[in-house]
DNA sequence: GATAAAACTTCATCAGATGAAGGTCTGGTC
DNA sequence: GACCAGACCTTCATCTGATGAAGTTTTATC
C-alpha cells in the first residue's frame, strides 16, 4: 500500500538556484545552495507539506550541481525536521509541526521576504508573552555584569534616539542584553531567533523620531527596575514597553491596510 | 598565519559508535549514527568549542562509516551551528553561541543524560519567565479550538492525578494546550522544545501523588481565566502555578544534594 | 630577515557501482 | 472476483576513487 500521496511533484525546483548561481557561489557551498534553495521554497510554501521532492537525478539536473551536494543539502534539510526522506519511497516535505521553526535559517526563509500582516501580529504577540517574563528574570537574577550590559545599551539608545536605523540596533540591542542579564542560555537564544524575525519588520516599527524619544522612559523604567532587582516592576515597565510596541505595530499595519485598499 | 587554535584532536571520537554499532543501525541510517555520535559528543563537553575534529580520513576509520555518511553528518551539525568546516583548514566545534540551542536535537543531547542540577534552576526560570505571559497571549487570543483543547487537558488532569507518569503527560499537555491556544505557532514550538528537557527533569518534578492534587486549583483557575478571556487573572494564576513549580523543584534539587553530601 | 614560489593538507564535489528497502505488478489459486 | 506469493522495479543509502579548490606550510631566493 502507499502511505504518502500526492501527485509526483510537477513545477521545477532549480529555478532559483540557477538564478542565484551566477555569481553568488563561485566555487564551493554547492551544498548551501541547495539547502537555502530548497529551504526557502518550502518554508514559503512554494512546497506544500506531503509534497514529494523531485528524485535524486532529477533534483541534480534541475540544480545543476552533482549527487553529494543533494545529498547533503537534503540531510541539513531533513536535520531541520524539513524533508524526510526513505529508502524507495523518495523524498517529502514533513507535515508544518515537525519544522523546527525556531532554527535560524527557517526563521530566516520565513521573515525574510518582509513579514505579511500576520506576522506582525504573531510577532507583537511573541514579545507581550515573552519579554515582561524575561524581565522580570532578568531582575531575579542579574550580576554585575548583566547590569551592566544594560546600561551600556540604554545609553546607546539615547545615543541614537534621532538615527532611525541606528534606534532600530541599538533597541534590539537593548532587549538582548535584558534577556542576556537573565543568565539563561535559552532564553537569550529564544529572544535571538525572535530578533531575526523583528529585525525584517523593522520598517514598520520605529520610523518616526520623535516616536523613538517617547519609549525611551519606559526603556529606562525596565533598566532601573533590574537594576534594582525589582522583579515585579521590571516584569510591568517591559510589559508596557512591549504593549506600546504592538499597538504600533497594529496601528501601523492597519493604516498600511487602509493605504493599500 | 594559523587563525584557529588547539593542537591536532587527541581522544578517539568513534568510541560511543562503535558501541552503539552493533545492532542498533542494521543497514541504513549510517549517517544518522554520525550526527548523534558526534553530536552528543559536543553538547555534553567532551569535544570542546575551538577543538578541531579528526580529518575526513580517519572520521571515516574511527566511525566505521563510509565518507559520504561522514560528510552528511557533519554537515546536518554545520546546519545546527556546531562544526563548521573550511577547505584545507579542518572542521572545528563553534562556539556555544552559534549553537541552535532551541533545535530538538541539540536539546536533547543537552538534556537526555538527566539534567544537571543548574539545569532544573534554568528550567524553572524558563517556565517562570514563558508560560504566564503565554497564558496572557491564550486569553486574549484563544478561539473555541483552543479552549476546547485546554478544557480537555484539564480534564485529563484530573482524570490522571493518582497516576504519577500518567499525571507528568497529563501536565506536559496542560502546558501544550495553553500555548496552543495562544494561536501563536512560534511560541508553542518554543514550548514544545521546553518540553523536551521537562520532560526529562520529570523524576525530580511531580513524585508525590498528594503533591498533584494541590496544583490542580491552580491549573483549573489557569483554564477558567483564559476561557473567559481574563488575560490578567490568566498570567497571575499561571504564574503561581510555575512559581510553584519552581520552588518545589529548588527543594528536591537541594533534598537531593544535602542527601548526596 | 623578508618575500615569493612550490609543495602539501584537507575539505568540496563529481561520478560510478553496489545494496537495501519498499512498492508495484503479474499470475495463479480458491 | 478476491486474495496471495513472488518476481520486478524504483529510489534512496552507502562506498569508493578521482579531481579540484582553497588555504597552510615549507623552501628557495635575494
Amino acid at each position: 500500500m502507499k502511505v504518502w500521496s500526492a501527485e509526483p511533484h510537477s513545477g521545477r525546483v532549480g529555478a532559483v538556484i540557477e538564478a542565484e548561481a551566477g555569481r553568488a557561489y563561485p566555487g564551493g557551498a554547492r551544498h548551501g545552495r541547495v539547502v537555502h534553495s530548497l529551504g526557502r521554497q518550502i518554508v514559503t510554501g512554494e512546497l506544500a507539506p506531503g509534497d514529494p521532492l523531485p528524485v535524486e537525478e532529477r533534483l541534480v539536473a534541475e540544480l545543476g550541481v552533482g549527487r553529494s551536494a543533494v545529498r547533503e543539502g537534503v540531510k541539513v534539510l531533513a536535520g531541520k525536521g524539513l524533508l524526510e526522506s526513505r529508502t524507495s519511497a523518495g523524498t517529502r516535505i514533513r507535515p508544518r509541526e515537525s519544522w523546527s521553526l525556531l532554527d535560524p535559517d527557517v526563521l530566516g526563509w520565513r521573515f525574510e521576504p518582509g513579514p505579511r500582516p500576520e506576522d506582525v501580529r504573531l510577532l507583537a504577540d511573541l514579545r507581550v508573552a515573552l519579554e515582561p517574563g524575561a524581565a522580570r528574570v532578568a531582575a531575579e537574577r542579574a550580576d554585575a555584569a548583566g547590569i551592566r550590559g544594560i546600561d551600556e545599551a540604554l545609553a546607546a539608545l539615547y545615543a541614537t534616539a534621532d538615527d532611525p536605523d541606528a534606534f532600530i540596533e541599538a533597541d534590539l540591542a537593548f532587549h538582548r542584553a535584558v534577556f542576556a542579564a537573565s543568565g539563561n542560555d535559552l532564553l537569550l537564544h529564544a529572544y535571538e531567533m525572535i530578533s531575526i524575525a523583528l529585525r525584517s519588520v523593522r520598517h514598520v516599527h520605529t520610523r518616526v523620531v520623535s516616536h523613538n524619544k517617547e519609549t525611551l522612559p519606559g526603556h529606562e523604567r525596565v533598566a532601573l527596575a533590574i537594576r534594582r532587582h525589582h522583579h515585579r516592576k521590571a516584569e510591568e515597565a517591559m510589559r508596557e514597553v512591549v504593549e506600546v510596541a504592538r499597538a504600533d505595530a497594529e496601528r501601523t499595519a492597519m493604516d498600511a491596510k487602509d493605504a493599500h485598499d
